[in-house]
DNA sequence: ATCAGCCGGAGA
DNA sequence: CTCCGGCTGATA
């Protein structure tokens, strides 16, 4: 029997077509179509993409459709992404279609496209004037032009009359890309014999032979025109006499390629570093799966250790994933792995157009890579043979994903290497309390790198206590102790870093008289400013204003946008130290593509003594020059409502003084605050990690938040506020009947941005040790309300929520 | 998601 | 009695 049936996950994202369809497969496709190939199939009257999940002989149903034809040559899915798609699902609670798509680069969803066009055998003659006129030029015409033309009704009925015919399209949103490339069809001998052959007065296409005889093999024809100065007349002269021949060669787009990276060899390893390695050699070589938490303080060598296991793990001719926060991931961060291992590396972040993407990806994908260097998605990177997956900064929030499918890379890189049976390594400075409360526990496997390299010492720490600068009459947001230090850094000609806690990188915009802040009128949010277009925006829903000329409160003129606060430093440090070159970067001078690495590479040149900035400056800088780091707000984001508000409070204080002193010259830090006494403040203060973690696990355990306790949030939104809390209510209430005694469940509560787009949200979160049945439980309620959309209920459910929103 | 099919109310 | 519009259910 020939397996003839394919079962295909349709790209619809909703509960009722989240199930496989089968199709048949046309004979001509029959060798061809495998499972992990995207599909275009019949669905309804129209055509969609879909996943091949299986092939089979059998099928429940009687009358299938064909496969109208496969949208790949080779699986874009293998087997172990399938498996882990399916898995993904199970745990994230998601539609199978979110957790293909996630895996694989924006550039492979599929686009659709609608329009119309006349019948077999129908003239244009045939239809009403109206519409002659649309048809006279084209034979089809596009969906989204006949809504704007109004003359959708129209067509309708010439349809129904089967005068014109629907057309649905899937169209790929990328196209590879393809230079022209000439190369010589003949040997080089004979090249010479036609060199000599030539009429004198074909000079220039003497020039041209006598360059393949020179450089033998293909070159791309627009860069041979410009380094030659000849025609493409020139070219195609010899292409017709057969001399060479011109082809179309896809080329990857490659985001590093006028960049050369000075290449770097192992470095010896400290005694610290040679300790903490060897598991990890040891892990790799027995093909062992373990987690090891690297726990090194900033400047401690991590970046060697990885390198270094990373090259055994190529050795062995195995692959390598490293994970790295996107605002982390850096040029620097980028040029340590380029310049260890060279074109073995593919990187993967936001800053890269779609393209670029791709073209990373499919490397990975043909194997022409041995390492990916990535943000979160990096994890799902097509690799078949995993040695080892590396995430750095494992604490950072943005390894878990605040869309469907809501994962933590965290969690999907244990999976894999699961299956692959390679390492894990999570390295930070400053763990989660989750990683280190697993160490703890030997569920991970400690390793730590106590001192920083060359026994410099850690920076020395001073906390200000504001209060008593402003009681002292000192009402500048300069500590005096801070100013002294920046002014002798400048005299001194060493570097400063001031770093501005402020949450997000939003700025909003206010009245300076009454405090009225813009709110967006379909959410319960501030509007965010944008600088480019001069409007404000909500990153909710996606409405638009512009500034108001007078404050609509109390009508004053002064409002206006108030940034991330570094523009008002700034201009404070103008008038107070007026000598001090300084490089300032937040949302506004980071905009462009490119700008961040510029900037700071004039920092790094010495353009600047002082460089400023947000959360973005907090990881990864490591300049010589730099010995003093002053943080101006410790606290403010220490009162967000936030069970993690300690924890990341005390996380970018270390990493934000980790800046200083990391190379010769000593570092000095000043965290300016007005909570001195907290113990995030205080103990990053004294860089005591261990300390933190004792006391804010015994916060966590007397307030049931993780690590002790595992959290799920429901959600519920609806246009009417009463639906949405009688249906919270409800479901709080059926969840409360089906958990333990030990488990909390609170709610219904309004979240915390109680309205988006107009629908009010409520919410219930449950805390619990152990409740094996609660996925299920869960699932029964989203398949409840996912079922009905009448209801005009959304149920979403976040499983490990990182943000409580 | 998107569409065909169906039912019920408003207009001829 | 037709026509439009919203609701329902199916998509293989």
């Amino acid at each position: 029997m020939r397996m003839k049936i394919a079962s295909v996950i349709v790209d619809v994202p909703t509960k009722q077509t989240d199930k496989t369809f089968d199709y048949l497969i046309p004979d001509q496709w029959i060798d061809t179509i495998q499972p992990g190939m995207r599909v275009v199939v019949p669905f309804g009257p129209r055509k969609i993409q879909g996943f091949v999940t299986g092939i089979k002989i059998h099928s429940e149903f009687q009358k299938l459709r064909e496969i109208v034809e496969p949208m790949d040559l080779e699986p874009v899915l293998n087997h172990e992404l399938l498996e882990l798609g399916n898995w993904l699902t199970e745990k994230t609670l998601c539609f199978k279609i979110f957790a293909f798509q996630v895996m694989l680069p924006a550039a492979l969803k599929a686009k659709y496209e609608k329009s119309v066009e006349l019948a077999n055998g129908v003239k244009t003659s045939d239809l009403p004037g109206q519409l002659q006129t649309f048809f006279k030029s084209n034979s089809k015409i596009n969906w989204e032009e006949a809504l704007k033309s109004g003359i959708v009704p129209l067509l309708q009925r010439e349809a129904s009359k089967g005068h014109l015919e629907v057309l649905y399209e899937v169209k790929e949103k990328m196209k590879k890309k393809q230079l022209k490339f000439v190369s010589p069809l003949l040997s080089i001998t004979e090249l010479q014999d036609e060199l000599d052959r030539l009429p004198a007065r074909a000079e220039k296409q003497k020039e041209v032979l006598n360059f393949f005889v020179q450089n033998y093999k293909p070159v791309e024809l627009r860069q041979l025109l410009v380094d030659l100065s000849i025609s493409s007349a020139t070219v195609k002269a010899l292409v017709e006499k057969n001399f060479l021949i011109e082809q179309d060669r896809e080329v990857y787009r490659d985001p590093y390629e006028n960049r050369t990276f000075e290449r770097t060899s192992p470095l010896p390893l400290t005694d610290s570093q040679q300790k903490a390695i060897q598991p990890i050699l040891n892990s790799i070589e027995q093909k062992q799966h373990e987690v090891f938490l690297l726990y090194g303080v900033t400047g401690s060598g991590k970046t060697e250790v990885y390198l270094q296991s990373i090259r055994e793990v190529i050795e062995k001719g195995q692959e390598a994933i490293v994970l790295v926060p996107e605002i982390a991931l850096t040029p620097q961060m980028v040029n340590r792995f380029k310049g260890r291992f060279g074109d073995l590396v593919a990187v993967l972040h936001s800053g890269l157009s779609s393209g670029e993407k791709y073209d990373e990806w499919r490397k990975i994908q043909r194997k022409e890579v041995k390492v990916v260097v990535g943000a979160r998605s990096a994890i799902f990177a097509p690799f078949e043979n995993l040695g080892i997956i590396i995430i750095d900064e494992e604490h950072e929030t943005s390894y878990k994903q605040e869309e469907m499918p809501r994962y933590h890379a965290r969690d999907v890189a244990i999976e894999r290497a699961k299956t692959y049976n390679c390492p894990v390594v999570l390295g930070s400075a400053t763990p989660s309390l989750e990683s280190f409360a697993r160490a703890q526990k030997k569920v991970y496997q400690l390793l730590s790198l106590p001192s920083r390299m060359n026994n410099q010492s850690l920076p020395s720490v001073e906390i200000i206590d504001m209060r008593e600068e402003l009681r002292s009459g000192n009402r500048s947001m300069f500590s005096s102790k801070l100013f002294d230090m920046l002014k002798e850094r400048i005299e001194r000609k060493e570097q400063s870093v001031l770093f501005l806690n402020k949450r997000g990188h939003s700025s909003f915009v206010m009245c300076r008289d009454c405090g009225y802040v813009v709110n967006c009128p379909n959410c319960d949010i501030s509007l965010t400013f944008h600088s480019k277009a001069g409007q404000m925006k909500c990153h909710y829903c996606g409405y638009e204003s512009f500034v108001p000329k007078h404050c609509p409160e109390c009508s004053s003129e002064y409002i206006r946008y108030f940034g991330t606060g570094t523009q008002k430093v700034e201009e404070e440090l103008g008038k107070i130290l007026p000598e001090a070159r300084v490089i300032r970067m937040d949302v506004d001078t980071t905009g462009r593509k490119g700008a961040h690495e510029r900037l700071l590479k004039d920092f790094q040149d010495g353009k600047a003594d002082i460089l400023l900035g947000t959360q973005m400056i907090a990881k990864g800088l490591d300049f010589p020059n730099i010995t003093l780091v002053g943080v101006l707000s410790a606290d403010t984001m220490l009162h967000l409502p936030d069970f993690r508000s300690s924890e990341k409070t005390f996380q970018l204080l270390t990493q934000v003084s980790g800046r200083a002193g990391r190379h010769e010259l000593p570092g000095e830090v000043i965290i300016q605050t007005y909570t001195p006494e907290h113990y995030s403040v205080e103990l990053a203060g004294t860089q005591d990690y261990d300390l933190f973690y004792s006391k804010e696990m015994m916060v966590r355990k007397s307030h049931h938040y993780p690590p002790f306790y595992y959290l799920s949030l429901i959600t519920v939104s609806h246009e009417q506020l009463m639906a949405a809390v009688a249906t919270t209510e409800k479901i709080t209430a059926y969840i409360r009947s089906r958990v333990s005694d030990e488990t909390v469940v609170l709610g219904p509560a309004a979240s915390p941005i109680p309205r988006i787009n107009n629908r009010y949200r409520y919410q219930c979160l449950i805390k619990y040790k152990r409740e094996p049945d609660l996925p299920m439980t869960l699932k029964t309620i989203l398949d409840q309300y996912q079922k009905d959309t009448a209801s005009g209920l959304q149920v979403s459910i976040d499983i490990n929520p990182f943000i409580l929103m």
